[in-house]
This record gives structure tokens, C-alpha cells and sequence, in this order.
DNA sequence: AACCAGGTTATAA
DNA sequence: TTATAACCTGGT
């Protein structure tokens, strides 16, 4: 089937997709980017305003996919919002059209105990990895593409069959987390009703789940927009900002960002993450 | 050849 | 509470 969303600015497909938020979508040479959402292939282009989506799903149901890439939120309104922070204003131009997805929180969790520690090239790669040979697979217009597997097949391997995957020593995490989520001992989709401090502490009892992996599980699978994931790139980037490039510590650049961002904070962790990678030696 | 990269965990002061 | 080392993998 085919979707058309017009009037959907500010929106950029291509920070969006490529932003480090979510890691199965892939661009084609002519600007179209692929991606396989729950049991869905979409094929996704922008054209100024408006966003064509080709799927193999037959149902003409458009809700799901506005969900997904948070169309039913005011954006203007958010980046209006950010710009007041005088410090923030290079940022929010630079990545006008960012949009936190709305995604799958099993997926979204493995995905992000995968990405410590690691490259997003070889985030990418493994997780392509896992879903090949452990996904189901789906054919859409002569290729086949696969899903992400469940809890409980992963909670059936073994670490030495993971770790064909790439995903290196994070296996057993891997393994251990399927385990919990496939027993019941932890459900991660009733969490999202709790308080945004109540959920981190939930999910840091999976294994491979700090602090950074349970805010990016919230932000972008939870709509918990208070989360504020810090990277490298976000430490680097608020020492220089707001610290005249002194070292501080983590709890302490947690801290000072729930205190200044409240819960606009994960956009704008999302906002300085991407500017700071992409203009790095501006900053500096 | 050594070092680093989108952290977490275990251990020690 | 804060500091340090080890950890798969792939790239320079």
C-alpha cells in the first residue's frame, strides 16, 4: 500500500533515520530509506512537506505509522520551545526536523544493550545479524527482509550462538535479558505507566542496562521525554558548553540537565547529539 | 601495533 | 559515593 503524509514539517527524514535513535533503517542510492518495523517493510521518501511511505502491509491504516514517526506532535512548538535556550540555538537550526520515533521497547532494548560500548556501524551489523538468522522472514516485491525475533527465541540460545552474531561479550546480557522478559520476571511493556525514575530502575535490573541504556529505552520506545541518555558525544558536548570543557562527572551532568531541560531534556539530548557529532570543530 | 569507540559490571578505596 | 580495569569487534 501507499501513504502520503503532506504537511508534516519540520521534519528530516535523514537525521531522523541516521540519528543513532534507531538502527534498521538504510538509505538507497536514490534517497529512499528502508526499514522493517514490527512485521512491516517501509520504503520512505520526503519530498519537502510531505513523506510518501510504501509498505507491504495491505491494511490502509495510517495511525500506526503517524505514531511511529510522531507526526501527531506540534514540533514547532518544541523547537520554539528549545530556542529560548540562548546556548542551544546553533543546535536546533542545525537539526531543524528531528523527530524522537516512537519504537518497539523489546527491540529498542536489546538494540541499545547492543550500542555500549560500540560503533553504530557494528551496531547495525549485528543486529541485521540477529534478525537474518533469527528473525521470521518477509517477502516484499521479490526480496526478503526479517523481523526482529522475540523474547523467547533469543532466550533459547546459547552465548557461543549469539556471538556468531558479532555482538561480542554483550551475548550473555543479551541471552540473560531474553530470559527475564520471556519468563515474566520483568514486563518491560507495562512499565510505561510508572514514573520516569521508576521505570530506570527497573530496567537497570536487566543485565547490560546502566543508566544510559535505560534513558534511551525510555525515550525512545516510552515516550518518557525527561530521559536524558549521556553518551560520550553529550558529555563532551555540555563540558564545552556549560562547563568551559572542564571534566564532570556523570551524576553531575545528570543532574544539571534534569535541572535546566525538565522534561524537554531528551529532545534536547537528541538535538545536541547530532549537532555535536556532525560539528564537532565548530563547537570546540 | 597500540588505541579507540554511542557503557556496564565488578571490585576496591 | 567515586575511581579503575576488563570486555568483543572492527577500523586506523
Amino acid at each position: 500500500m501507499n501513504i502520503i503524509f503532506t504537511d508534516i514539517l519540520p521534519f528530516n527524514l535523514e537525521i531522523i533515520a541516521d540519528g543513532g535513535q534507531a538502527f534498521r533503517w538504510n538509505r538507497q542510492e536514490d534517497g529512499r530509506y528502508i526499514g522493517v518495523i514490527e512485521n512491516n517493510v517501509l520504503k520512505v521518501i520526503q519530498n519537502d512537506d510531505e513523506l510518501r511511505i510504501d509498505s507491504n502491509a495491505d491494511n490502509k491504516q495510517t495511525e500506526p505509522l503517524k505514531k511511529y514517526f510522531d507526526l501527531y506532535r506540534d514540533y514547532n512548538q518544541i523547537e520554539r520551545e528549545l530556542l529560548r535556550y540562548e546556548e542551544l540555538i546553533p543546535a536546533v537550526r542545525y537539526c531543524s526536523g528531528y523527530r524522537i520515533l516512537f519504537q518497539d521497547t523489546w527491540e529498542t532494548t536489546i538494540s541499545f544493550i547492543i550500542s555500549a560500548n560500540n560503533h553504530i556501524r557494528n551496531i547495525k551489523k549485528t543486529i541485521e545479524n540477529i534478525c537474518r538468522i533469527y528473525g521470521n522472514p518477509i517477502e516484499h516485491k521479490g526480496e526478503t527482509y526479517f523481523s526482529f525475533p522475540s523474547p523467547n527465541v533469543l532466550a533459547g540460545l546459547s552465548e557461543d550462538e549469539l556471538r556468531l552474531t558479532k555482538c561480542g561479550y554483550r551475548a550473555k546480557y543479551i541471552i540473560e535479558t531474553a530470559k527475564m522478559v520471556a519468563s515474566g520476571k520483568i514486563d518491560i511493556y507495562g512499565l510505561k505507566k510508572l514514573s520516569t525514575a521508576d521505570i530506570r530502575k527497573e530496567l537497570m535490573m536487566l543485565p547490560g542496562v546502566g543508566r544510559k541504556v535505560a534513558d534511551c529505552i525510555m525515550l525512545y520506545s516510552m515516550r518518557k521525554f525527561d530521559a536524558f541518555p549521556i553518551d560520550v558525544w553529550i558529555k563532551r558536548v555540555l563540558e564545552q558548553i556549560y562547563f568551559n570543557g572542564r571534566k564532570m562527572s556523570l551524576a553531575k551532568l545528570q543532574n544539571f540537565a534534569e535541572k535546566r531541560f525538565g522534561d524537554r531534556a531528551g529532545f534536547v539530548q537528541q538535538y545536541l547529539f547530532y549537532y555535536s557529532r556532525s560539528c564537532w570543530s565548530d563547537i570546540k
